[in-house]
RNA sequence: GGGUCGGUGGUCUAGUCUGGUUAUGACGUCGCAUUCACAUUGCGGAGAUCGCCAGUUCGAAUCUGGCCCGACCCA
């Protein structure tokens, strides 16, 4: 007898395991010479709140690395944080009340790091909550100087071989958060906006009208353009035409881009209101005129209208337009702008100096061919962008929390620095270069790069960071996880980087996982108010039925929805799980596990044969990351086939005193609870370490254990799934005839005879128990009246040979009576029918006929049928 | 407008690649059962034109085409 709690309390077993695991640093990374696994883990932009969606991937992760471990593998599941960046920088200027350029950068950035700090411990909290085994030996924080001294040796080893430029380029620039910005930063917001109809003055002809939703630009207006198709303005080519209040003069030429049916289907093109402009006016060779300043306001060349916003100048220019006679008419037309997703500020586009990497679109794809993604089709968002691409990326940052730019200007020349290897980490802004003076004009004055790195440029090396690159020469990693929104960019920019630097692919394979929706279906939000923290699960149910949960929401890749019916579910399976462990253990002997050669009846070996399938089929599942899918088989099996079918069925046995199939059956349950509570443990790691630790002969952490393979062999599987299955299925017959007859389960009967036609050597000892009678097997058949019942077809037989014939066949069996089509295939062996004159023979494979006996009125019998068996029941 | 994915009882979900006529499971719901490890249980019931239309086929939730709706990404 093992001691055992009564109650199933998660809020005492949670807490103490995880304490206990990550005090014993039993997630640890060891080189055990076993085949590596690593996980190239997302580090998180530490924004204080580890929400259900980041849980989502964390939890796939989590079974993912348990299970390798069980597997034999060595584990590496390391945890990073994504320190920098644009948000850090508002919140501390606002927390503080202050503006960055209020204090040094040094202090600044220190302010910064300071309250990252305090959002980590916050999320890792969450983390350890929810039973994830990082190996936190192998946390990193990119703003640690060892960290983006390694973001800065990658940008000198792609600098080196051509892969990063500097150059006046146009680029995104958010006007609010002053800084240039990725196209893959850069969102689309839908909005209505006024278009107004303008004339432009003809120099040599006619005048023109020409439709734009941005007459602020007009400043900036260096052409006009038409489509060549559009014989409105055929008389207009190659002539010029005055700019309205700005006066300059611009020529009209045409293009293929040009919509004719959008306006007036002439439009200005200026230096820049859009992407489109951008290629214009390198194809045209057009002049550039800048006219916005970094800080959303117009310059100079505004004439009257420089110091204003951008909203300002467009109004105020309205209004000038519509005083001088130049504006026609203006309507509401829908629009799509590009904003910033930092802040949702329309961006602009402006022309300036900036660093860049070059984008190698044929070879980022040749990469990601060679990942496996799953699901597979992720491969198609990730080719779709990158085939999009048509800028390179700009990754200069005028901002101050991030990774310096490790190059400066010589004061006197145009000669750029760039940082030594042996200098890194290294700050610009505080040390000068270590080549001391200019190789090409000699001067000793420089002034550094303020310019700080894209904090994807951090993110993008986590692979080659967590494989010791570069003192390790790179081998791709086992797994990156993550969401399908961040295909775009994090996938997109690892891939790009891992292939210019070490020329491999960053993974082996890629898990995606969908999005989290609330329990309506819909996004979370506070809004809405269906917003859930894992936090408030595990307060209220536990982190194993989150996990369950979460496991259950649909397979990886999909969207799913966080439903509080699935916590409901998974909550009462723990408590069953407990009430099963616990009501064997108490039987356990502490010395059970040792029992030489147990007299195992049919239903152990049955048992085990199943067991035997479930771990092929979950081992399979698990491999392919159907995590759904291997949990649910887990749970059907501990649920059904061992605790509704074997348990009750060899519960006579386990009550009996001491004999040798009390014992088998003891054993049975406890080679099976290993398994399964070994098996379960990537879900559910806390109550599998509990119940593990509560079974006879277990030390070790259930986490450390080598996943079921050793279970006893069978040597006819076939035969014992008949005759297990024929008990099984006996039993349980009898136990649900009992259920709907009022009965109470283990009320007597006087007798029971089975009738199992061609086998007369079923194993009856659990059966008599399971059903409180003596069972005799008879041979031969009951003296009862066997009925025909129904007729069941196999199409699959019927449906290849007849063809479009198969109904009328079917539907002339059906219209025999059942005892003459019985007949004719007990005596010739073949059904013979004539449809439409001529004579068919049927296959007898494709016709079983059901049959049962009728119990005779007034006699104390009770007849009941299941495949394979007869069951008379007297009571 | 383009790409990708999805639409299955009241709700969520498996099955779709590889077609076989009686579609999985959960939650909810209704009925019965409590001296049994477990009422957070057991047994049973009701509840689905598998988004719509057409096609292929002896046979379609499953394959093909069109349409409608939704999600995500892009323009």
């Amino acid at each position: 007898m093992i001691d055992f709690p009564e109650l199933y309390n998660p809020k005492e077993i949670e807490p103490k395991w995880r304490d206990y695991w990550f005090e014993s640093q039993l997630y640890r990374y060891e080189d055990t010479g076993a085949e590596d696994y690593v996980i190239d883990t997302p580090p998180p932009y530490p924004t204080g709140n580890f929400h259900i969606g980041n849980s989502l991937g964390w939890c796939y992760m989590d079974f993912a690395a348990r299970y390798r471990r069980l597997q034999g593998y060595d584990v590496l599941f390391p945890q990073g944080w994504d320190c920098h960046g644009l948000p850090t920088e508002v919140k501390v200027e606002e927390n503080n009340n202050i503006h960055r350029t209020d204090l040094s950068r040094d202090v600044f950035r220190k302010m910064c790091s300071d309250y990252t700090e305090k959002q980590i411990q916050s999320m890792k909290q969450v983390m350890l909550d929810l039973g994830f085994s990082q190996d936190w030996h192998y946390e990193f924080r990119t703003m640690d100087p060892a960290f983006w001294g390694t973001t800065q040796l990658s940008f000198l080893k792609m600098h080196s071989q051509g892969h990063i430029y500097r150059s006046e380029h146009p680029v995104n620039w958010c006007p609010s958060c002053e800084t240039a910005i990725a196209d893959a930063e850069v969102e689309t917001l839908d909005r209505e906006a006024s278009l107004h109809y303008l004339t432009f003055s003809g120099t040599e002809e006619k005048d023109i009208q020409i439709a734009t939703t941005r007459p602020e630009l007009l400043a900036a207006c260096v052409a006009i353009a038409v489509n060549p198709t559009d014989s409105r303005y055929s008389w207009a080519l190659e002539k010029s035409f005055k700019v309205p209040l700005f006066e300059h003069e611009v020529h009209l030429f045409a293009d293929d881009s040009v919509d004719p049916e959008f306006g007036t289907g002439a439009v200005m093109i200026c230096t820049f209101g859009d992407k489109q402009d951008v290629s214009w006016w390198a194809e045209y060779n057009l002049p550039l005129r800048d006219v916005f300043t970094e800080d959303g306001h117009l310059g100079e060349l505004a004439g009257d209208y420089a110091g204003l916003t951008i909203d300002e100048a467009k109004s105020a220019i309205v209004t000038s337009l519509s005083e001088k006679k130049h504006l026609i008419k203006s309507e509401k037309t829908d629009q799509s702008v590009g904003v910033c997703w930092r802040c949702d500020t329309p961006i602009e586009i402006l022309s300036r100096e900036q660093w860049f990497v070059k984008v190698d679109s044929k070879d980022i794809l040749k990469k990601a061919e060679s990942i496996d993604w799953i699901p597979a089709h992720m491969f198609l968002r990730l080719k779709e962008w990158t085939e999009s691409m048509d800028w390179d990326w700009v990754i200069s940052r005028q901002r101050v929390f991030a990774t310096p730019i490790p190059a400066w200007f010589c004061s006197s020349c145009d000669y750029i620095a760039i940082a030594q290897e042996d200098e890194l980490p290294i700050d610009p802004t505080e040390t000068n270069p270590s080549i001391g003076t200019c190789p090409d004009c000699g001067s000793s004055t420089w002034s550094p790069e303020t310019d700080v790195m894209d904090t994807w440029m951090d993110s993008s090396i986590t692979p080659l960071y967590v494989r010791g690159w570069p003192e390790n020469a790179f081998t791709p990693t086992s797994l990156r996880e993550q969401g399908h929104d961040i295909i775009r960019t994090w996938a997109f920019y690892t891939i790009l980087r891992t292939a210019a630097i070490v020329q491999k692919e960053p993974w082996k394979e890629a898990l995606i996982n969908g999005m989290v929706f609330g329990d309506d279906g819909y996004k979370m939000s506070k809004s809405r108010n269906n917003f859930v923290q894992p936090s408030e699960v595990i307060e209220e149910y536990s982190a194993d039925a989150f996990r369950q949960a979460i496991a259950l929401g649909g397979h990886p890749g999909s969207d799913i929805q966080f439903q509080w019916k699935e916590v409901i579910s998974a909550s009462r399976f723990l408590t069953k799980l407990w009430n099963i462990v616990r009501f064997s253990s108490t039987q356990f002997s502490t010395d059970l596990p040792s029992l030489k050669n147990p007299s195992y009846r049919t239903a152990d070996l049955w048992l085990f044969s199943k067991l035997n399938s479930l771990v092929l089929e979950v081992s399979q599942d698990m491999d392919k990351y159907r995590f759904d899918s291997a949990l649910r088989k887990l749970r059907d099996f501990i649920w059904h086939d061992l605790a509704d079918n074997y348990i009750e069925l060899v519960k006579g046995r386990i009550y009996s005193d001491q004999t040798s199939e009390k014992y088998a059956a003891l054993h049975t349950l406890y080679l099976t609870l290993h398994a399964l509570i070994v098996m379960l443990s990537p879900f559910t790691p806390f109550i599998c370490e509990e119940l593990y630790s509560r079974l006879p002969q277990t030390t070790n952490s259930v986490h450390t254990s080598p996943w079921p393979t050793n279970l006893p062999e069978l040597s006819d599987t076939t035969d014992i799934s008949f005759s297990g299955g024929l008990i099984i299925g006996i039993a349980k017959s009898i136990r649900s005839w009992k259920a709907n007859s009022g009965m109470s389960l283990n009320e007597k009967i006087s007798s029971v005879e089975l009738y199992v036609p061609g086998k007369n050597q079923i194993d009856t000892m659990d059966l008599s128990a399971a059903s409180n009678a003596p069972i005799s097997l008879k041979s031969g058949k009951p003296d009862l009246n066997l009925v025909p019942s129904d007729i069941q077809i196999d199409y699959s037989l019927i449906g290849p040979i007849f063809r479009e014939k198969s109904d009328t066949v079917v539907s002339a069996i059906k219209e025999m009576p059942i005892s003459d089509v019985k007949l004719q295939l007990e005596t010739d062996g073949i059904l013979k029918l004539e449809i439409d004159g001529s004579e068919v023979s049927i296959n007898p494979d494709a016709i079983k006929i059901m049959e049962e006996y009728q119990t005779d009125e007034g006699k104390e019998i009770n007849v009941l049928t299941v495949p394979n068996a007869t069951i008379l029941l007297h009571l």
